[in-house]
DNA sequence: ACGTTAAGTTAACGCTGTTTAGTTAACGTT
DNA sequence: AACGTTAACTAAACAGCGTTAACTTAACGT
C-alpha cells in the first residue's frame, strides 16, 4: 500500500532526469547530434538504462515534442478568445511562427522530416483543439467560413486550412533550414512572417 | 599527348558510374537510406573507391542535386519568355512545385535540412538566373515592381521574393514530409499549390 | 526466509561513414 | 629497355552509432 506508488515515483524520477538531460542536449545539438550514450553520460547512467524507460531514441524525442506542442496548443487557447475569426487566424499564424523559431529542433523532427507512416504519436488527441493545433486552425477556418468572410469560390475548410498552414510553415521551415545560408540575403524573420500571414489572408478573404 | 585526356575520360567514366548508381539509390531510398557500401556494391567496386572521386557522402549527393537544380533553372528559362511578370510569377511557382514533387529526396536535402554554414556548393553560380532559381525569382519580382504591379506599400524585392518562395516551399515541403501522415486529410497537391500561388499573388498584387 | 519483479549494467551485434596502408598497373623519363 | 612516379583501387581497420541479450542486484509481497 503506497509502496507501489513510491516505486512509481522513483521510476518517473529517473525518467524525468532522462527527459531533462535529453531536452537540453536536443536543443543544443539537434536530433542527429544527440546520441543515447551522450544522454546516458549526462545523467551518469549506462546507455541501456534509457531503454528501460523509452522504446528507442525517437520515442524519447517525441515525448519532448508532445510536451512542447501541448504548450503551443495552450497558446492557441488564448487566441481562441478573439472574436473576429480573421484576426484569430492572423494571430494564430504569428504565434505558430514564434513557436517554431523558439523550438527549431522539435519543429524540424515534427514537421520537416518524413516519418514512416505511424500518424504522429498516439499521445496527442486528434481533433481536440486543446491538444491538436491543426484542429484549432480548421475550426477557426470553419468559423470564418460560416461568417462569410472568405471569397465566394472558397468553400473547403480543409483546403483553406492546409494552405494557411503551408504558408506559415514555409517561412518557419526556411528560417530553420536556411537561416545561415549566405546564398540569400534574408530579411527579418518577423517581417517575413507578417507579410506572409497578411498577404495570404488578404488573398483568401473578401 | 592525348593520353592524359584518355586517362581523364576513363576516370570520369567510373565517376559517372558512381553517380548513376547513386542517383538511382538516392531516388529510391532517400539520403539516409543509402550507404556508401550499397553504392559500391551496385557498381561492383569497393566502398573506398568512391572516396577517390568524391570527398564524402554529402559531396556525392550534392553533385546530383546540382545537376537536377540546373534542370530547374532550365525550366525557368522557358518561363522567362512570358511577358506579364505577374503571370510569370504564377507559372514559376507551379513549375517549382512540380519540380519539388518529382525530386523529393533532392529537395529535402537542399531545402529542408540545415547545413553547417558553407553557402551551397560553389558549383552553382550565384546571381546568374540561368543557374540560380532564386535569382530568377528576384529578377521577376523586380520586373513586376517596376511595372507597378505590387501594392504600393511593397517596395522590397528581396522581401517579396522570399515570401513568394516561402509560400510555395511550404506546400512542397509539407507534401514531402507529411504526405503519408494520416493526421491530416490532405487535399490534392496541385490544388493546394494553385490556391497558394493564386492567393498569395492576389494578396501581394494591386 | 523465499520467489518474484524490475531497474540497471556489461558486453556484444550489426551497422554506419571514413582512414590508413598497401597493391597494381600504366605512365613519362632516362 | 629499365626505372621511378603517379594514381586508381582494395583490404582491413577505426570509431562511432542505435539497439539487444544476458546478467546482477536490490527491494518487494507473501
Amino acid at each position: 500500500m503506497g509502496v507501489r506508488e513510491r516505486r512509481g515515483r522513483e521510476k518517473s524520477a529517473t525518467r524525468d532526469k532522462i527527459l531533462d538531460a535529453a531536452r537540453e542536449l536536443f536543443l543544443a545539438c539537434g536530433y542527429e547530434g544527440v546520441t543515447m550514450r551522450k544522454v546516458a553520460q549526462a545523467i551518469e547512467y549506462s546507455p541501456t538504462a534509457i531503454y528501460v524507460h523509452f522504446a528507442d531514441k525517437e520515442a524519447l524525442f517525441r515525448e519532448l515534442c508532445v510536451t512542447d506542442f501541448r504548450k503551443l496548443a495552450h497558446v492557441f487557447r488564448e487566441i481562441a478568445a478573439i472574436a473576429d475569426p480573421a484576426e484569430r487566424l492572423l494571430k494564430a499564424g504569428l504565434a505558430y511562427a514564434d513557436f517554431g523559431a523558439s523550438h527549431p529542433n522539435h519543429y524540424r523532427v515534427m514537421f520537416m522530416t518524413p516519418h514512416p507512416a505511424r500518424g504522429h504519436s498516439a499521445d496527442l488527441e486528434k481533433g481536440n483543439p486543446e491538444e491538436d493545433a491543426y484542429a484549432f486552425l480548421k475550426a477557426t477556418v470553419k468559423d470564418a467560413l460560416r461568417a462569410g468572410r472568405f471569397r465566394p469560390e472558397l468553400k473547403d475548410a480543409e483546403l483553406i486550412a492546409q494552405t494557411l498552414w503551408a504558408g506559415v510553415h514555409g517561412v518557419v521551415s526556411l528560417e530553420i533550414a536556411k537561416r545561415d545560408d549566405a546564398w540569400v540575403d534574408w530579411r527579418d524573420y518577423r517581417k517575413r512572417v507578417r507579410l506572409m500571414t497578411g498577404s495570404l489572408l488578404r488573398g483568401l478573404l473578401k
